[in-house]
DNA sequence: AACATTTTTTAAAACGATTTGGTAGATTTC
DNA sequence: GAAATCTACCAAATCGTTTTAAAAAATGTT
């Protein structure tokens, strides 16, 4: 049903009829509310294509996801779902090439220009991403889950992974730790390098030389954190304690740890970084894991918030937010065991 | 860059111009090559919103996504996101109110009827689904992706879950498996039911009688699979072996059985179904899991082949693909202990 | 060289909404 | 009671493409 079939059948104009729908003053209550009921009765429903070529408005927000199907996204995506629940605008998934950068640059443009979205939200940025400086330099607007360093000013969303990773690292220097592993995330992302400075500052803070070899970066996946966490546990001294930067790589280290024959939260401390899942939970793993805790769902329900406003108008440089992350220390650290030669 | 623009710098008229972008035959080859090339040197890109509303095609894909966040669903995604790469087709996420099933199906309505997407894809359905029922009416373009009992003629991808179980069951039948518990998917849904069907077939099969005191029917989390498990263990006798519907739950029963001081693949054999996951992979837990195995990634890059062939004109009813599950055999089988009281 | 045919190009009509700029008629103001 | 203001509605322009129907140019045929 057309826009001017259903008001010739309401005998009003077409104009009248879009504006009574979309709640504009110049209309009676009485005749608004009639074609609201009719819209309802006889089914109309405006075609949004149309509706997007006369507005300019896409009613969507463009997500780009990786070839690699992070286990995060789609809870990030849930939250933005929840929040986007009746706001009529979608979220649309883009495939990505993720050959190489360029590819994903020229993706961006793509999905940008070609109109098929308000705004977008970039992931994982890096320290000095490309893509933040293409966006900015369309004038599109995009929101950043993650921080970069570069000079544009844009809106972002973060949790403080600095902050996080420097209290668990010193918790675990309290608890009398001094080799202490870290897990972290890919190399060049941001986040890694939040995550690095929080572990190195904890550890210079107490005299704790930086040892490189008890450190990795890679996708967080359970095989590597078993990789790597046996890989540690086989130097001698060998690492008491694990910071990591997922639930996945908790995993594995726990299967690294036992594999050895040695105890979690008593032979080996380990903390990881939960995002809170719903099918995967720090508190009821064996023995329960102690966390640095932050919802990814929440963040993606905020940052599909936070694009409605730079949508609504809110100034880009105004939008800054950065989330404390909860430490929740449960069963699997520990006191420093007296001895620890393998 | 609007069209008329461009047509004009190359001193063309907008319909020659969009003929030769979209390859019609009736241009000339020298023409087309300089207005392919133009269009990219000045970075001319028709407005989708505009192309939209006169072809009528919306150029993307529909899912709905669940408020429970399934982590299978961001695997299937990127499948199809893989598949759909270079298509010029994206694919669009509904939130869903996900409050109730008459909800859905409004929403299901909404999303087809506003000319958003060209066609949708319906997961986990029912065996009587109302969202089928639905979309037939509707005469609109949509894939299941599972299986349901209706008669409305439709698309469909599947796999064979009734087969799998029914292995599954009967291979640790054969090793002398008595007391088999299975912790299944949610009630009501189809493949929930063919899981059902091929265990309690296997049991029948070697005269085994059928135990509900021994199946569960839930989400997939790990926690529910140690509860379940935990709870199930706790029966006197005891199951020897479980049959679990996912890689988390398969976490749970790990736990589960550690917890009461038994060993996986010696006291308690498990079987789960995989759908194989980058970041948790069976081979590398310990013990290594068995597992009925299915890419949950290759069956999403199916689908949406198979929707681009339903786009394309091939009919719904010639559409109709079940997948044979593999059955891996690892270390968490094996022979039922001698006596199994707890 | 004239006509028929084929190839290439174009002007103008969709597509289905929103929105600008009105116009009647009712109400208020002086 | 005339002028000014307000209220409720509407006609027509607009958004940026694709596509239909037709004209112009090029080619082939006799």
């Amino acid at each position: 049903m057309k826009l001017k079939e259903f008001a010739s059948q309401l005998g009003l104009s077409p104009t009248t009829v879009s504006r009574a729908l979309s709640g504009y003053p110049e209309v009676s209550e009485k005749t608004r509310k009639r074609v609201a009921e009719e819209a309802v009765r006889l089914g109309y429903r405006p075609n949004i294509n149309a509706v997007r070529l006369v507005t300019g408005r896409a009613g969507a927000i463009g997500v780009i996801m990786g070839r690699t199907g992070e286990f995060h996204f789609a809870e990030f995506m849930s939250g933005m779902a929840e929040r986007l629940d009746g706001e009529d605008i979608d979220i649309l998934v883009s495939p990505t090439a993720d050959r190489d950068a360029t590819d994903e640059i020229s993706l961006y443009n793509r999905l940008v220009t070609s109109g098929r979205v308000d705004a977008v939200i970039v992931h994982s940025p890096k320290p000095n991403d490309e893509r933040i400086a293409l966006l900015h330099g369309l004038g599109f607007p995009f929101l950043v889950h993650g921080r970069s360093e570069t000079d544009v000013p844009h809106a972002w969303i973060d949790i403080d992974n600095e902050s996080a990773i420097r209290r668990a690292t010193s918790h675990l220097i309290d608890l009398g730790h001094r080799r202490i592993a870290m897990i972290n995330g890919r190399h060049g992302r941001t986040f890694s390098l939040h995550r690095d400075k929080g572990y190195r500052d904890a550890l210079q803070e107490r005299g704790i030389p930086f040892d490189p070899r008890l450190v990795a970066h890679d996708h967080f996946t359970d095989e590597l954190g078993f990789r790597y966490s046996r890989s540690f546990l086989e130097q001698s001294p060998r690492p008491t304690a694990f910071v990591a930067g997922s639930m996945m790589t908790a995993l594995g280290i726990y299967r690294a740890v036992r594999s050895r024959g040695l105890v979690v939260g008593k032979d080996v401390s380990v903390i990881a970084h939960d995002d809170v899942f719903p099918y995967l939970t720090a508190e009821n793993m064996v023995p329960s894991l102690s966390a640095t805790r932050s919802s990814m769902r929440a963040a993606g329900a905020r940052s599909a918030d936070l694009v409605l406003q730079l949508l609504g108008g809110r100034p880009a440089e105004e939008i800054h937010e950065l989330w404390t992350v909860e430490l929740i220390l449960r069963e699997s650290t520990g006191p420093a065991p007296a001895e620890a030669q393998s």
